[in-house]
DNA sequence: TATAAGCTTAAAGTTAACTTTAATGTCAAG
DNA sequence: CTTGACATTAAAGTTAACTTTAAGCTTATA
């Protein structure tokens, strides 16, 4: 299998895969005799296995330690993967509670703009934006 | 108002601001004869409007457009600001729903995962993570 | 007066996860 | 045999929101 097949049947661009075997995520392929790379089944999988954890949310780097922890005979360390999954399961719970209270927040302050614009006190709206100076945020990501 | 000054009451630190400058989210401000940069009250509340619109999400680009539209005179486009903070919203809530499911796809892997452990079926992993393949993610952010 | 703190600038560095570019080599189809 | 698709590499570019660095003035304090 060269890299255009196995991008086909993983929905990777092939330069992401040489960019994985760059990383170390993917391990070095052997290559044919024009120096193509040539995969099997077993890159099949190991795709399958880094994207899985991708769609859990972990970072490559994360899949990296953790594949890395995974020796070819003793297999996945499976307390040290639901650890992970702990942590993990606990970061995204955070990031839900401030996207929870950015969510109120912005429901909030668009009630009291309106009400202040339908009062005709335009110039409150400066003061408001003011009003509203305490905690952190959260951003956007794909 | 030095630049220090100004950092102290925002809480930015004052390259943070000179930054902002950069991006034109804040004027250049007038400066006195030794070169340094001087504040009035109108540059801590632009910086605060600033700090206010981050809180509830927006980028630093949003920002500038929404501050752009409100000429000297006008004074804020109560109109847009409405639209910008429900599509802002809608934005949050996507973003929302994104964690929710991974958070359930992590419960569930977890679960699965411990359920095989326990019977043994240690092989079973590697497809287990195979079956996760659908679709995409969300990451996280500060 | 010496030293430390604060100010100036422009430019480069940071992070993640790729993507793009450039320059070149190989293979399959018509 | 030529054209187009696919392969190779290293290096630079992308995005956001800063931060760091470097090199050099100015001001305040002891």
């Amino acid at each position: 299998m060269k890299i255009g097949e196995l991008a086909k049947v993983s929905g990777l661009a092939a330069h992401t895969i040489r960019f994985y075997e760059s990383k170390g995520l993917l391990p070095k392929t052997s290559r044919g005799p024009n120096g193509y790379r040539s995969y099997d089944d077993e890159s099949t999988q190991r795709l399958a296995r880094i994207q899985c954890a991708k769609r859990l949310g972990f970072s490559l780097e994360d899949i990296l330690t953790v594949l890395a922890d995974s020796g070819p005979t003793e297999g996945l360390d499976h307390e040290k993967i639901l650890h992970q999954l702990d942590v993990r399961r606990l970061e995204v719970e955070t990031l839900m509670d401030g996207l929870v209270a950015q969510r109120d927040e912005i429901i909030q302050f668009r009630e009291r703009l309106q009400e202040n614009w339908q009062e005709g006190k335009c110039l409150q709206v400066d003061e408001m934006f003011e009003e509203n100076l305490t905690s952190p945020r959260n951003s956007i990501s794909q």
